[in-house]
DNA sequence: GGCTATTTGATAATGAGATATCATTTTTGT
DNA sequence: ACAAAAATGATATCTCATTATCAAATAGCC
């Protein structure tokens, strides 16, 4: 993971341009549009070298695999639509949730979800 | 999924005594004390019955595999103590948690996850 | 209590995501 | 351009949660 070959510059490139954190299967699809021929296990080896240097970090939603998006964004959230399965990005924060904790839990760090409908999926 | 076992009753008993969502596996540990040598197959086939039943619903973090706690209970979220795994529910939600949706996106549903040390685990 | 269909438990099979392997290709310093 | 080291791509393998299989056990009805 030290040599800038073309497959690792597309992939950082994908991740952002992207906007929004993508699975492997996704940043594979949309790098392939760069380099054709991008195999699978590049795209898995290369997201594990930029998360070691951090320059990326992992988005995880229940029950779906890993996204990844560039590191060094302030503290957001994410909205996942529910009819194409993208993820996206929320600025907002309702903050100091950990008040929510019981008595005597310590809460230390929270993840808010919201699920619904992105402005490209017209309604069902 | 028709007969009363003792095997379903038991993994019913601890799903209504524990009042957190439990695992596959914690719902075998602890139907186990009630039924030795219960199998891990008959937990995952029970569940799957209480499931279609609705007498239980999932519960999903992200990167673990699915809990399971029973159905009914009013609106609320979760609370993952990130020493020893557990999963407890919050009563509490900030509510309106739609509003953060940027425009054009339209939020249905929210899910929060407080992480954090639970009130058994002490202070590493 | 006995009969029959259902359930159980042990374990093999499956499935999906991720990782390892290795011959070939590519990068990079000279 | 050359050589050495590293990265790639195809694919085999692994991991681990879940599901299928099937002989044996059991619940529920007579």
């Amino acid at each position: 993971m030290q040599r800038n070959t073309r497959q690792r510059e597309a992939i950082r490139q994908v991740l952002r341009e992207s906007g929004r954190p993508l699975s492997t299967q996704e940043v594979l699809e949309a790098a392939q549009k760069r380099v054709p021929g991008l195999g699978i296990a590049t795209v898995y080896r290369t997201l594990h070298g930029l998360l070691e240097e951090r320059q990326i970090t992992v988005v995880e939603l229940p029950g779906e695999t890993p996204r990844y998006e560039l590191a060094g964004k302030h503290h957001h959230h994410h909205f996942r639509c529910t009819v194409c399965g993208r993820v996206f990005e929320i600025e907002n924060c309702p903050g100091n949730l950990e008040r929510l904790a019981p008595p005597g839990f310590l809460a230390e760090r929270h993840e808010i979800v919201l699920y619904g409908r992105c402005p490209g999926c017209p309604a069902g």
